[in-house]
DNA sequence: TTTCAAATAATAGTATTACTATCATAAATA
DNA sequence: TATTTATGATAGTAATACTATTATTTGAAA
């Protein structure tokens, strides 16, 4: 994790844990706009000055969790890719592996993947999508994600070497990921997935944009 | 234009005109966040009281302005295809349109539709990626996206009939022609456009996903 | 065991934001 | 001319996003 994103690592005591758990739980529940400092010192039952000791402003508390939840997908994808040769069936899971809804992982105690997915999916873009991004991409704020797409456009080599836009595809990939379900869930005539309301359809959608962009 | 998005038709007015014109610029210069009622108001030479007489909120503010370039655009859209029978030449059209950069348009006034474009790109999807969407979309804030998107996915449809996604590949065209242009300019390793830094590699791009796509 | 540093809790305070309310005046309209 | 209607000017409030200070607790080194 980024030392910069934080100004006391919040995985080195129960407090720092607490400010991670309690975010994920609050910015889930109400949005990130409704999210504050003070709302979450009082729901971990610390002040607001105990929170601003880990964490210089929302923003970055954000970033935080999303490098956790990219890391954590990295780590995902490294282990279900593993000792699989195909990359066509390899590229198949990592479609799968970022349109499911996640189920917590009990390993991480103060970490619910599920939830953080959720956050993906309506708040993602928000890291990125301000004044200073270039500022926060010169710290390296968004190397998970560029760490991902990367694998992810690897794949896509492995599967096709000619194909001209492994990076572009990587992006649009998880970004649709996303995209769609919260389309599919919220404003369903943006999608095709109305009646269903399952990942699974979406994971078609995706599979047959991809496999039909890199074949030969 | 709904009227649920203002309490005064800013249309109707010298000082409305001014809100939306200052408004564009502002929002263009400094973003959405950093936007305020009070900074509009200094800009025109009004007061913050003066500007509540004509929007809710900000947010209302930027889903007005948002509306007014989708309604643009669906403008163009007609325009252009009018009188065109290839859907293929039809929708090429549509991708180059969503793409490029747009020259400011003489013929309105108050609006500059190239800022509105880069407004777009930086901050369109902030317009439903809230906690109240739906309540949003109940009161039909979206219509003009959503009306932009069936219109898109009509024209997919007319090259392949059986295509089984036209929203969603509109919604995607949509969000990949802004999303790409973001990434490039701010986060080009995330692209294969990085070089060029040319909206015509984005819409070659788009192109040939699309075209993969829908080809029987 | 003392001692010292680090972490936390408690409290206070500031500038800015996102509004609401009031009242006077100017312009348009009936 | 009387009367709406829009605007301007000013004030005020609650919440947000912080910063600062001091006191207390805790845990590790001497």
């Amino acid at each position: 994790m980024n030392p910069s994103l934080y100004l006391r690592d919040p995985e080195q005591s129960e407090l720092g844990k607490n400010i991670i758990k309690h975010s994920i739980q609050l910015i889930h529940d109400n949005g990130f706009e409704a999210f504050t400092f003070k709302k979450l010192a009082e729901s971990i039952g610390t002040t607001e000055a105990g929170v601003y000791r880990y964490f210089e402003n929302k923003h970055k508390l954000l970033i935080y969790i999303i490098s956790w939840y990219w890391g954590w997908i990295q780590f995902q994808l490294n282990y279900q890719t593993n000792n699989i040769k195909d990359p066509i069936i390899k590229l198949k899971k990592v479609i799968t592996l970022l349109s499911s809804n996640v189920e917590d992982d009990i390993a991480t105690g103060h970490v619910d993947e599920s939830q953080l997915h959720q956050i993906l999916i309506s708040e993602g873009s928000k890291a990125y999508l301000t004044n200073h991004v270039e500022k926060d991409n010169q710290q390296e704020f968004f190397k998970p994600y560029k760490d991902l797409c990367n694998s992810v456009g690897d794949i896509i080599l492995e599967c096709n070497p000619k194909y001209k836009y492994p990076h572009s595809l990587a992006s649009t990939i998880i970004e649709m990921a996303h995209l769609q379900n919260f389309f599919m869930n919220h404003l369903p005539s943006l999608t095709d997935f109305s009646k269903s309301k399952s990942e699974s359809e979406i994971i078609k959608y995706l599979e047959d944009l991809v496999f039909n962009a890199i074949r030969d």
